[in-house]
DNA sequence: TTCATTGCAAAGCGTTTGCAGTCAC
DNA sequence: GTGACTGCAAACGCTTTGCAATGAA
């Protein structure tokens, strides 16, 4: 799918979320979700925040915050903690859930693995409770292939 | 194994790998140390530091964190990132490895499941990686059973 | 008009750092 | 004696908050 059709269904799902919470459209909230929209992988608030900048688009991380927790709310964006200091966010409308793998050299594997899900039902089971969310992180590094 | 006998053991690694280090044998580490193994369950810095305060210890907060680092780095101590700001720490070296279920309650439950084990062995095999840390969380809520 | 939302700057909070004084070796 | 380590306070980095001004409804 184009990356404008994209942003026309997730524009259309903020726009509903907005409506039916009583809270106001303003083109600040549109403006994030079109950038977030417009790029791939994981960023944070100081990048998302600098590239509407380069674009002369005048916003205050104030409400690059704010907003990211609406998008959130309405499952549109996805957060994750990878290092102990700073949140990431990715675009979460057209992807299905899934876990991370973070190498030492930088790169960032996403794979999915369906016993998660049955580890997560037999805690449930186990415990009698209901399990909402789960982070999966696995930390490694490239191998070394002559040893 | 009563609370001395444990203190005893990890006192002598904690000398073994000070003094393969280059490390020097400081009273600071030696108590800090000593309160962490007195202690069951997840701990942060502050309670840690609060908790030795309160016995007329005089420490301070940046050898606490000093001394953290270096348990971690010889095995006595785990960290994980349970919420999104701060740190909590617990004590490694008579526990084996495990996961964390945390309820919206306030209580963490601790288990371990082999399957981990074989996602993170597929992981290395499929992206030529060497995995060397792991951290997989749940959330969830106590089940209202009348429901 | 009204009050939710914005931008800005200040405050918060856990953690790290700089540095002079101390003490393990 | 020497330099690794300590305590203290200031700095840091990300995030949140307070508040006057703005603009969506």
């Amino acid at each position: 799918m184009k990356k404008k059709d994209e942003y026309r269904i997730v524009e259309k799902e903020l726009t509903r979320f907005l409506q039916a919470n009583g809270l106001r459209k303003t083109p600040e909230r549109y403006a994030i979700l079109k950038e977030i929209y417009c790029h791939h992988g994981h960023f944070n608030v100081e990048a998302l925040y600098d590239s509407m900048i380069r674009k002369k688009y005048r916003v205050s991380k104030a409400t690059v915050y704010n907003t990211i927790e609406i998008l959130i709310a309405c499952g549109l964006v996805r957060r994750h903690h990878f290092d102990e200091s700073q949140a990431y966010y990715e675009k979460s409308y057209f992807d299905s859930q899934h876990d991370h793998l973070l190498l030492d050299e930088g790169e960032v594997i996403e794979f999915c693995d369906p016993r998660i899900e049955l580890i997560k039902k037999e805690l449930e089971k186990t415990n009698g409770v209901e399990i909402y969310r789960h982070s999966l992180l696995f930390y490694g590094r490239k191998k070394n292939n002559h040893s």
